[in-house]
DNA sequence: TTTACAAAGTGTCACACTTACACTTTGCGA
DNA sequence: TCGCAAAGTGTAAGTGTGACACTTTGTAAA
């Protein structure tokens, strides 16, 4: 917290044409969410949602102005947050709807700004809402109930969930999406979430035990009616041994 | 050429706070070779090597910056062109050496200049030097003999031949760094300077015959001290797929 | 207490791809 | 014609993938 005021106190002045936008993804144990933010102009005014994002400021890294974002957000720091990249075009925020957003929000409001994309993973029930301008309205919505957004956000949505598939086919993810302990299946849906279709649970299975991904915990779920599953946590050393090397061979 | 003359005419203000830097990839048939360009402030000082690059332009996208500043140079066009990502630490420009340049060159010289970086591949020999400003010095070195950048074009090269590694496990690459027609050798020597290791000639010639990159011409080698080898080329239509769709099944 | 339910959990076989490995062929030039 | 230098070629073992169906187990309802 105090990283995050520091780094904004130290130096006021805002970049008036940088601002980082953050795709972060959530999963409830069914589904991939997205935060976004709900914002009106008027009530009489339809609402627009945008990614949460912000102006840099003058004295800012890049990646650190994305951290502050996330953490007036979320509340959740030192979370995996990778930058997906620039968005420049000059038209990017001249749809009628955006313009009028921006006149009632920024100071140069016609001033054209490059938005840096960053996206993150975050366990959705450590998400905890904070009190900053934006956060009140900011709101979990299922991937696929996003029909439209604010700015060239859609652009940015979509960049950021095709790295997202690709990471997820050369590095393990989860970590930050699931809970500490986990069961398999639970597991096997966020894959199938980020993939967009479903896998075999037979060969999901082989493959998160041969690679050792995960250990098995004594405790298994309890109250189901149904047989109850093991739990499973991760394996953080391999976990991070997998995420320098990658687990493809990719022929050659 | 008339297009990226009308994308700067139409708008002479340059943006002072984003440039686009271009990291180009030839290969010599032998080595990798990286475009660099050799800046020196006055005969007394040693001499700068960055990468080309530009501010760009306050009416101008950043592919398009990013091509132009790739035909200045080269007098190539509608070449293969994609955003590493933006590079905007605060002391990016600070080391001493840089400072001075900028100071002889830029208008703001103090300002926080975000870059934009974009890699490309291009055939070495379509190379042809332009008239432009910088393309007077600009030069080919290998890879593996360039040391010391100016600013943080080291990281920005490092994190683009990354993307290159990563990209050739994935996708077909050679279409933009080979002649038209080249012997299997000189691909399995592209391959084996990006990966930065060697390979088996069985088994990379099976493996590109198998995807069906390649096509046999009747056309041989000549007048080489051993036996001549057949010429290939690519074959337009399966690379085009493999571009889409990637040869890598990934594990699921 | 028995039964129905719902999800967990488990094994095998065919196929494709990867890896490792060494000798023969061919054309030129000395 | 002999030597050289790079081209070109095949196989066998191992490993990962993809497709596929039945049994187990705890809860809850009858």
């Amino acid at each position: 917290m105090s990283l995050h005021n520091m780094s904004s106190k130290n130096n006021l002045e805002l970049n008036p044409r940088i601002s980082v936008d953050c795709v972060i993804f959530g999963f409830d144990l069914n589904q991939l969410k997205v935060l976004v933010i709900e914002r009106s102009i008027s009530d009489s005014d339809k609402q627009i949602l945008t990614l949460p994002g912000d102006l840099i400021y003058e004295a800012e890294n890049l990646d650190i102005a994305a951290d502050r974002v996330l953490f007036e957000l979320t509340g959740l720091q030192t979370i995996f947050l990778e930058q997906v990249g620039a968005f420049g075009d000059t038209d990017r925020l001249n749809k009628e709807a955006d313009k009028k957003w921006l006149r009632a929000v920024r100071e140069e409001p016609e001033a054209r700004v490059i938005t840096i994309a960053y996206f993150s993973l975050v366990n959705i029930h450590e998400y905890a809402p904070q009190a900053s301008s934006f956060a009140k309205s900011a709101a979990w919505i299922p991937l696929n109930e996003i029909d439209e957004l604010a700015f060239d956000h859609s652009d940015i949505l979509q960049t950021a969930l095709k790295k997202l598939k690709n990471k997820i086919r050369i590095q393990p993810v989860g970590f930050n999406l699931l809970p500490e302990k986990f069961t398999l299946s639970q597991l096997q849906k966020l894959y199938e979430a980020i993939l967009g279709r479903e896998l075999d649970k037979r060969n999901f299975r082989r493959k998160m035990l041969k690679l050792q991904l995960v250990e098995m915990l004594e405790e298994r779920q309890e109250k189901v009616p149904h047989k109850p599953s093991q739990y499973f946590k991760f394996n953080e050393t391999n976990y991070n041994k997998l995420i320098e090397n990658g687990f493809d061979n990719f022929g050659f």
